[in-house]
DNA sequence: CTCTAATCGAGACGGTACGTCGCGTCTTACG
DNA sequence: CGTAAGACGCGACGTACCGTCTCGATTAGAG
């Protein structure tokens, strides 16, 4: 176990070249996921498209599952954080709309990601940040778990932003963002109401 | 010259032999997802399992996922045809009701299928199934297009299953239904009313 | 062992069936000779081609080499019957070109036979039955055993044919007869004179 | 991209490891042939019996005949350079001796090779190297072709030298020689004198 | 001319080996 | 003398062909 492959320090992860290579990573997995899904990337592929050595890859990830992983811990960290900043409970509607519009200003990331096989990886990302932020603002309601609440949430975004950027021709962000406060947020945000 | 598999004849299953095999795999698969997750299954393990040749596999299914679509379907077919002799606009509630009751008749199978990494592929039999049906009865709303609501119920309805039967404590199916009918079924149903 | 397959009555192989399956199989191998080498031929086609069954194949013959090896040893034993009927150690020069002219007769089938990949079994038949035949006439040479001249002239013997038949341009019956008498049947027919 | 199997630089072999791994393959064929025929020795035999991994073989050769043709090539490489080196048409009964002491001397080598049914590789590789070597010392003879000349010699050698080294008891290097020299190269070489 | 038994056709099946692919580890040659 | 290049072991995949095994359907040829 626990082989004998050289690791840059993942914590102390300052030096220059680190961040480069790192950096050179993410940019070719995106690169890839735009041309045919994930599972059919290889390491091989990722490291040639980085302009790294095929080695070096683990010295920075354990696993191809990893690299995306990483990907998309930092998005929804991205996105989360920014939704916290301007969400408010009473205001559901404007909240939705900021959802929308964020992911459509990053709409060729959030497209390929989603539709490159990486919205499971996505979706429970959302959930695992989503419960770590729940548990400090315990608002338990009678008859909705919170958990399953972050659950449907998170599925329910991540569903109907794949379907959203999944179709030919562009859709309005407003309608979007109805949909979302009508069929999504609201039934478990209202959930306190019982 | 008639190279490839020798595949028998996949409409005309009418083989005594072949009914049996087929019904084999299906079992092993399922009997081999109790204890570990379906990517982590080799053809080798299932064939073995089923007590049929590993050849014999791709004699019935050109991939393993093959062979969990086939469950999947099969399942997702079942479940739908026993919702629409039930199911009701008027009466969300009873459906839903019913819904939990069915999965919780056959706790094994579903909490199989939905722990051991064939949630996907039902959820996407689901949709599929499902788009098929509403092909039929055209009720589209204004704000939700129908494609979004069966993706939403359909994706859902899988999540919500999929913690339920994961739980440790059991869970009332009561308590279930009511989750059901007031996060998933009727923010999508009542859109029509709109 | 001894499987359980039906098998014709090999001896007594008077039924009208089992003759002409038997020749459909011949025929069919030697068509199917022609486009490719043995090792490429597969049971399979050689079954279909003959417009027999597949399981049929094995009724009348274990293996594909079988078949083949009934072919060359009736090759075989016609060509050394008739050079035994015409054989004279004194006369070395008529004797090769008769066996040059007999097989120039049936160019086809030996060409076939040569080039197509049953030259290994044409030779080690003709070795088999030759020394079937020596047995009778034992005329040991001092220093050639009886044996090793049947294998040289037997080898030899198949790849001047295989040569021969192999050329482009067509090469005079007689020059070949003369490099048979010359480079192969002399040196070890004249053995005894030492 | 970069599909296939990766193949170590056959030209630059000069990596250790690569060379070790040739080595041990070659040895572990040659200790297979002892026990049975090549046909029936598997890949995956020679790979275990050399102590590599088996799709590493595949890195090395294409096919099983691939790694005989190897190890033919360079003992017929090896038996021919020894060859011309001591060869003289004027003295053919020195030439012969000296073939059959090389091959005696390696005795084991040549018999597993001859007797475990690499004999017809030997035999193509020795009139493929002949060929070779006959272009430079352009001596055609009147009625015999050159190409039919090194057939005959390169076949009657292999089929000699096999009868020898699979008989029961042992012959004498010299009286192989005769023969040789009688039987197979005199009636060859000698052709131009005509 | 019939009837009985042998032969045949079809094809599902178990099995063995092949050659491919990708992963993750380990070694080595090279700068 | 450290590091990228890449050889290697591993294990699964899917293909190809083999030879066996049911079944019926057909067809000789003997009575």
């Amino acid at each position: 176990m626990e082989g004998k492959i050289y690791r840059p320090h993942f914590s102390t992860a300052s030096d220059a070249r680190v961040v480069r290579t790192r950096e050179s990573l993410r940019r070719a997995l995106l690169e890839l996921l735009q041309s045919r899904p994930f599972e059919q990337i290889t390491i091989r592929e990722i490291a040639a498209t980085a302009g790294i050595g095929y080695t070096t890859f683990f010295r920075h990830h354990p696993t191809k599952a990893s690299l995306l992983d990483d990907i998309a811990a930092e998005e929804i960290r991205m996105l989360i954080e920014y939704l916290l900043s301007t969400f408010d409970t009473r205001n559901v509607k404007d909240s939705s709309l900021a959802l929308c519009n964020y992911v459509a200003d990053q709409r060729t990331l959030w497209s390929t990601l989603l539709t490159g096989g990486a919205a499971g990886t996505l979706r429970d990302e959302f959930i695992r940040v989503s419960k770590k932020v729940a548990e400090e603002s315990q608002h338990t309601a009678g008859w909705l778990p919170a958990e399953v609440g972050i659950i449907l949430v998170a599925s329910g975004t991540i569903e109907l932003l794949a379907w959203w950027l999944g179709q030919e021709h562009p859709i309005a962000v407003d309608k979007v963002a109805t949909i979302y406060e009508r069929a999504i947020l609201s039934p478990v945000v209202m959930s306190s109401d019982d």
